[in-house]
DNA sequence: TAACTGTGCTATAACACCTAGTACACACAA
DNA sequence: TTGTGTGTACTAGGTGTTATAGCACAGTTA
C-alpha cells in the first residue's frame, strides 16, 4: 500500500505522508473514507508510532486528512486542501517546465506529460 | 543576485545551488560564462566557503556548471546537463499536474503555467 | 468491560548541516 | 618571480532534525 525506502534521503515521514497524500488523490481512498490507524501503519511498515503520527500530523495540516481522538483518520473532501498548497503546486510545475524547455524537451511533450493520467510517479 | 533564507528549512546549499541553476536557466549567465567564485560568493552572502562549495559540487554533479582549478567555475551547456536530471523533472511535473487536476484545477490553467515564460517562481 | 483510536510527553541515539580554521596546487598578471 | 585569485581538501566542533523507545491519558465502539 505504502512504500518506504530507509535508504533515501527523504525522512521517512515525508515518504508515509506523500504515500498516503498519493492513496487519496488516486482514489485509492476516498473522502470521507478511514486512513489505516497509526499503530496499524506503524505495524505493518515497522516504523515508530510517533513517526507516523508526524506524517498523519503534516497531512492534516495540508488539508488532505482530518483526524477524530477514538475513532481514527479520515480523507478530507478536495476543497478542504489548502490555498497555500495549490500555489506550491502551481509554483513547482511552471519551475519544472520553464528549466525542460531550458534543456530543449519540447513543449509538446511538457504537455503530454501533464495531461498523462496513469503513471507510477512518486 | 542569489537570495538565501536561513529561516527556511531548506540547506543553505541548495538554495545556493538552486539560485545559481536559476541564475543559468535563466540566461543570466550564459554557457561558457564565468560563475560567481567560492569566496566571492562567500563574501558577499555570509556563508561559510565550505557551504558554497558543496553547492558548486552539487551543480557540477547535475551537469549545469564544471570547474577548472586555478580559474573558477563556469556554465555548462544545456546538453551537458544528465539525463537523470531531466527524467526528475519530468516525473515532478507530471506529479504536480495530477495532484493538482484532483484539486479541480482545470487543464487550461495547466497547461497556461507549463506555457508561462517569465515569473519569480523560485 | 475490552479493544481500539488519536494524542501527548520524556529521553536518547544517529545523522545532516553548517561553521571555523588551515592548507595545498594551479592559473594568471604585474 | 611575486602576488593574487582560483578550486579543492582536510579536521574539528556545534546545532538542529529525524527516528527511536517507552509510557500515559482520553475518547469511541462493540
Amino acid at each position: 500500500m505504502i512504500e518506504v525506502d530507509f535508504r533515501d534521503a527523504r525522512p521517512i515521514y515525508e515518504q508515509v505522508r506523500d504515500g498516503l497524500r498519493r492513496l487519496i488523490i488516486t482514489g485509492v481512498i476516498e473522502a470521507g473514507e478511514k486512513l489505516p490507524s497509526v499503530r496499524v501503519l506503524s505495524a505493518s511498515l515497522a516504523i515508530n508510532p510517533n513517526t507516523i503520527q508526524k506524517a498523519m500530523d503534516a497531512l492534516e495540516q495540508e488539508g488532505y486528512a482530518y483526524s477524530v481522538p477514538g475513532r481514527g483518520s479520515f480523507a478530507a473532501l478536495p476543497t478542504d486542501v489548502g490555498e497555500g498548497r495549490r500555489r506550491e503546486l502551481l509554483k513547482r510545475l511552471s519551475a519544472a517546465a520553464q528549466e525542460l524547455r531550458f534543456l530543449g524537451v519540447p513543449e509538446e511533450e511538457l504537455i503530454e506529460a501533464v495531461r498523462k493520467r496513469e503513471e507510477d510517479d512518486r
